[in-house]
DNA sequence: GTTAATGCAAAGATTTTGCAGTGAG
DNA sequence: CTCACTGCAAAATCTTTGCATTAAC
């Protein structure tokens, strides 16, 4: 099933005419084995790095580029200064995340309440959305028992 | 009332036994003359150094932190590389922005919508939230007459 | 063979920090 | 007079870019 989707992404690729490198294979493969994760740039390179050591940063930063341009993968900024990337949903727009402030960890929440503020926001304020983007920051349940 | 205002954050600066400096008071009253605005670390280094030609970007960044430490700004991320601030308000968590992908400009909207989704959260993901943000991303109504 | 892709190192951009000198209280 | 604050320059971080070399197609 990874793999299905692992060849899915590579055919992606090759339709646009993209060359199918080992960087790419070996990065594609490295979200497949961490779907549940949010990677960094830095995160991806090291764990990347032990099964290709001679991977360049600069190459790791370009593929997560091109794998966002072709919408497979979805760029996030959770405030910690870095972009951090997951696999693209069909429903990104009812997808949203969870951030502990605490240990760091994103989680998801889906919800759709916000589809009908947009339409109080083009008669109220004349702002046509296109896209929204809702994060809630707070404390995950592993640290709330950490902490109390 | 504005100069009402500067008093009530300069008293405030005082009373935590900070010093009240020339640059502090400039890069204050250039946010009162700004409060529509949301202003980069560079946008108010900008327009202070007509004013103060010999101040320091660090400073600048420094006392941007150190109002946002007394709760005077607000830090926002909206994305564009760089943090804005704003004067805080008391109705933080219901005050979302839009912003405007064309023109970068960063408007304003108010609405408590939220609050009933966050018992839902605690109750479906154990995730207690403190706090969350929104931001709505389209087009403001100069630039959809202009881009149409 | 062509042309896109890579690795490296250098450059960019934003923000932070070290430190000697300055000035607000 | 003291100690927090400042300006400057250097450093830290994340990300992008230029370029000669490599390798996918």
């Amino acid at each position: 099933m990874a793999d299905e989707q692992y060849e899915i992404i590579c055919d992606r690729l090759r339709d646009n005419s993209y060359k199918l490198t080992p960087q790419r294979q070996t990065i594609l493969r490295t979200f497949l084995d961490n779907a549940d994760r949010h990677l960094s740039a830095e995160d991806v390179y090291s764990l990347v790095k032990h099964e290709y050591p001679d991977m360049g940063l600069a190459t790791v930063y370009r593929t997560l580029d091109l794998l966002a341009e072709l919408g497979i993968l979805q760029k996030n900024d959770f405030g910690d200064g870095r972009s951090r990337y997951e696999f693209a949903r069909k429903d990104l727009h009812h997808h949203h995340h969870l951030i502990c402030l605490n240990c760091g960890e994103v989680s998801e929440f889906d919800d759709d309440l916000l589809e009908s503020l947009e339409a109080v926001i083009l008669k109220r304020n004349h702002f046509k959305v296109v896209d929204h983007n809702l994060k809630f920051l707070g404390y995950c349940r592993k640290c709330q028992s950490t902490l109390e």
